[in-house]
DNA sequence: GAATTAAGTTTGTCTAGGACAAATTATGTT
DNA sequence: AACATAATTTGTCCTAGACAAACTTAATTC
């Protein structure tokens, strides 16, 4: 058998940290880690141990802590800092819920799907995505950042949302009708998940948006409402956006994009903004989507 | 109005072409191509035709032809060579495919949808994606690179077909039987639509693909083979994936998964490796898609 | 003529330490 | 509490040279 003494050229640790190349040769000058040993030819070699501590460091790193704070503290310390930031056991989730994450924690892909499913007939379209989809995606959220759940256990409830939100929305009858919504993210914004959601209740009104997906230039953008003459735009921000350029961007659009077309803007980012620039309207939760045809306007609670 | 003098930093071109920052200041110092303009701060800034004729250089490096080559000739003559490799005479594109572009072109939302919907039953869902989608898809990015459709057009088209395919994935599904196929891409591989197409026509066959989407890290997918008891793994690589780093990354994978369970490939990007590591299979077009239960294996062509 | 082997060429990745703007935190002011 | 200003941190980019791995061409043998 191989001795798995596995050596990393930095080529690798940069794609499998996502940390730049730049970015780990600078760490290394002002921090001292990680400090690769070297090959033959003088390159940097990373060890396994130290691929690892850099994935953590990242992961570290996306809750928002510095690299300053960070880089120089001992594995003991580290684990110590990881626990603390460990949320406390917040609040017992709804049943459902909780039924949801057994399902995708028994890799119970059916089961998934069935309880989705059911909760949907229950709820309508606009109780299902408010009363059950984003709790589940908030108390994941949680559980992940406490390591209690998995990558591509996120990845695959994602997938299995995905799914169902759009065979939904193709399900619906478009009308096509008066108000032309279009839906899309700004470059820097990955998250699809917010979009999704707002098109399958728009879509539960019989009001079909047309969505452009998320990373859409703002120029693009621009064409696009001309082009498929749109009423209204909508724009969602995570939480992960960057919270100071939200508001000098929508600024910018909203002086690129025609006065009839109203901007909407919504998603945990857009949350604690609290002046929106003039001609931009926010709705804090999915609940205000401010909608024309206030059919089903007031959901239970 | 703005004027939309696009310059981009190096990054943001290696980003986009899949080209390293390293290989492109060495082309430059070689063959004097791309010889970007510099900023205030002296950096280099790549204009977007330089960008573009970087992608298509690309492709053609994926066909198989060499950077010394390629690198010091002229737009014209990059035309000329490109023109003479395309296997048939420019083979005019499908009806059907270039009424959807009319359609994509005109911003008709409805058109595209009623296209999509009538070809699917015309053709099934292996013949759909293989004759219409995949030819669609290139077509488009043809155009793209010659500047002759933007952005968000692309988006849109993107965004259709995925609520498109993902609809009829919903609607075939169940059976979940024997073989277990489980799908992924790789950290750095965006491109979601391929394994969508993939998991679509495994649909069809009555065999429900369980997909994690894209950029799942490699220990993820391990896990998720497991926990899932996946029979067979699938991953895709476009285009923009780095060349280099698929069959190390396959060979990875391969050690680390049981031997017990398949892994399967393919892809614009794996189209040139020719030879893979033991215990992983490709296909180079979607069909070839080496199915246990080949009820539709042949279509006709 | 086909198949190996050897020599030659091309090509991508890596190194160094410095520089600097963009992002973030700290401090002061209204 | 909101806002402007200063100080600090941090990531990305710069140069030019080096070298091994991948590929091509030439030489040799069966």
């Amino acid at each position: 058998m191989v001795v798995n003494k596995s050596l990393y050229p930095i080529g690798v640790v940069e794609r499998d940290t996502g940390i730049g190349r730049d970015t780990l040769r600078v760490w290394e000058r002002r921090y001292g880690f990680p400090e690769p040993v070297r090959n033959d030819k003088g390159e940097r070699a990373y060890t396994e141990m130290q691929l690892r501590r850099l994935q953590r460091i990242r992961r570290l790193l996306d809750q928002g802590l510095r690299p300053g704070k960070l880089l120089p503290l001992s594995e003991a310390a580290l684990d110590e800092l990881e626990a603390s930031l460990r949320p406390g056991p917040a609040q017992q989730p709804d049943e459902t819920v909780s039924a949801l994450l057994d399902a995708i924690r028994s890799a119970d892909t059916g089961q998934v799907e069935i309880l989705l499913r059911r909760q949907y007939e229950k709820q309508g379209m606009e109780g299902f995505v408010l009363e059950t989809v984003t709790p589940l995606l908030s108390t994941v959220g949680e559980l992940w950042l406490g390591g209690e759940l998995q990558v591509f256990q996120e990845h695959f409830l994602s997938e299995q949302l995905i799914r169902f939100l759009n065979a939904e929305i193709a399900g619906t009858q478009k009308l096509g009708g008066k108000p032309r919504v279009l839906l899309a993210t700004l470059p820097g914004e990955e998250h699809t998940l917010g979009l999704l959601m707002v098109a399958a209740m728009l879509s539960s009104r019989g009001i079909a948006a047309i969505n452009l997906g998320s990373e859409v230039p703002m120029d693009q953008i621009v064409r696009a409402v001309t082009q498929f003459h749109a009423d209204i735009l909508g724009l969602t921000f995570s939480g992960a956006y960057q919270y100071k350029h939200i508001r000098p961007h929508l600024a910018e659009l909203r002086e690129l994009i025609p006065a009839g077309v109203a901007i909407w803007t919504g998603g945990e980012g857009v949350r604690r903004l609290r002046k929106l620039p003039p001609g931009v309207t926010k709705f804090t939760s999915l609940e205000d989507l401010p909608l024309p045809a206030g059919r089903h306007a007031q959901t239970s609670r």
